[in-house]
DNA sequence: CCCTGATTCGC
DNA sequence: GCGAATCAGG
């Protein structure tokens, strides 16, 4: 088909708010995922652009508030009995946690024996499972996902990314370095 | 200090 | 239209 298939420096230019990413960003903003974390699913903008960018849909101000501090010049609860108020009235809110299996932006070696309680020198990383994920924590895969050993690394991610300074460097090499695969890029 | 969204304003 | 800087808050 087209010729412009230059793949020089694979550094996935992000182009700019297409209709996916519009639906995308709705999506994951009624879902009830902060800015950030959508800017982090997203990638390639900021959690001010995410916010910048809701603002002119007009989605401002959603129905649900999640985690930490949330919704500043909005109305919200503030005694249970407004909370018991609003759960009844409102809806029965047993919707399942915002965890979009987001597409892992680089391909990395997933393929890998299951993570075992070793500790190698280095710090045997916070380990956690997908429950006790926060935002904040590296989403480095460790072991076999199907495997009720499965968990994440949970290392303090660097902010607006999904991983630590350690994984980070391992994900996010330039397509030219990854061709095969760095002796490095073993799961630690 | 970590985080949240809201707003402004130059581009 | 976009989003960094800033603001205001938890």
């Amino acid at each position: 088909m087209s010729a412009i298939e230059s793949e020089g420096a694979m550094v996935e230019a992000i182009p700019s708010w297409t209709d996916e990413r519009v639906e995308l960003l709705r999506r994951l903003w009624e879902e009830g995922l902060s800015a950030s974390q959508i800017a982090s699913q997203l990638g390639g903008v900021t959690r001010n652009a995410v916010i910048g960018k809701v603002h002119r849909l007009g989605l401002a101000g959603r129905v649900k508030p999640n985690g930490a501090g949330q919704v500043t010049g909005r109305k919200k609860i503030e005694t249970e009995s407004e909370a018991a108020i609003a759960l009844g009235s409102e809806q029965t809110i047993s919707e399942p946690p915002a965890v979009i299996s987001h597409r892992p932006a680089p391909s990395f070696p997933l393929t890998q024996p299951a993570a075992k309680p070793e500790q190698n020198g280095l710090a045997v990383s916070e380990r956690v499972t997908i429950m006790d994920l926060r935002e904040s924590m590296c989403r480095w895969p460790l072991g076999d996902p199907t495997s009720p050993d499965f968990r994440f690394c949970g290392g303090r991610s660097i902010t607006g990314l999904p991983y630590c300074t350690q994984h980070a460097q391992i994900a996010y090499q330039p397509a030219a370095e990854r061709k095969r695969d760095r002796r490095v890029a073993g799961i630690r």
